[in-house]
DNA sequence: GATTCAATGCGAAAGGTTAACAACACACAA
DNA sequence: TTGTGTGTTGTTAACCTTTCGCATTGAATC
């Protein structure tokens, strides 16, 4: 989406930050893959297809700044790898919404929406006094197609 | 708790593993701390008060150990740590409701229960056929202490 | 085009965690 | 109690993702 494109230039400039061709590719690799979960090496290997020239170091400076600038998500599952996807609602503040189903045998990645967190928080607020900005739901489980080989394999 | 030490002590032998020290120990640490959150190497320095010459790679071992049997829970804060704490319903298999309030500012851990995330689960189950085992649910914000010091610097 | 300073690429370092392996000690039997 | 076998430990080095330092490059502005 050359419009995405175009907010992240005048995003950068209005922040005081360059364009540069690495940083429009790197955000273009991301941006190209909605819904996909890259590691830093995955992003690495993509933009280097047409940018061989770019350091390692380069896509990690980046994808710090794309996170700072709400450009990006993180997701941690706890393999040793952090990953990184394109913002599902583009830094909007409504983006609170977006949780992750992992499929404990095949490793996939769904995704989903929901604002049932909303009555929680507000609950803890009133009995606890703490003041929920954001939150992160991991749901770990069996997916649909998995459950469906095991059936098979009797 | 002796009582907690005893099961655990049956648990190693069931599974053909040895009690040692080193095992007891580092349990004790846990268990004395029940809600603290320890990193391995806190784990590290607290039983080495009463175990000098043990290994940070044992430590290691022991909560690899520890978690594949379910007497303590993992907790990953993305700040290059994993965090350790004694489970709080030991081993029962209705020990899915614990959830975290991290405060942004101070960093102190703030437990709290809740089974909202069932109904959300069986509705995953009926649109998505995916069946969740588990969950990990993060809240990020600023707890109540941090919230009245604002207030009195103005 | 000249200037300036942020950004890049390279290499090395950091830092938590794991692997290798010889020495040790728990469990069980005699 | 002594002996035997195998799991466990401690030490050290390696691993691997991520970050740092620094000289060089290139974007932005005049």
């Amino acid at each position: 989406m050359p419009n995405n494109q175009e907010q992240f230039k005048a995003l950068l400039r209005t922040n005081g930050l360059k364009v540069t061709n690495q940083r429009i590719a790197i955000l273009e690799v991301l941006n190209n893959r909605p819904g996909k979960h890259l590691t830093a090496e995955e992003i690495y290997d993509y933009v280097r297809e047409e940018f061989p020239d770019i350091g390692l170091a380069t896509v990690y400076r980046t994808i710090q700044l794309l996170s700072e600038l709400n450009l990006i998500d993180k997701l941690n599952l706890d393999d040793g790898y952090v990953r990184y996807e394109i913002g599902s609602k583009n830094q909007e503040d409504s983006c609170h919404h977006h949780h992750h189903l992992i499929c404990l045998e095949c490793g996939s990645i769904y995704a989903f929406q929901d604002d049932l967190l909303e009555n929680l928080e507000n609950r803890i607020k009133e009995t606890l006094g703490f003041e929920v900005s954001d939150h992160e739901v991991k749901l770990y489980g069996h997916c649909i197609a998995c459950i469906r080989e095991e059936g098979e394999e009797v």
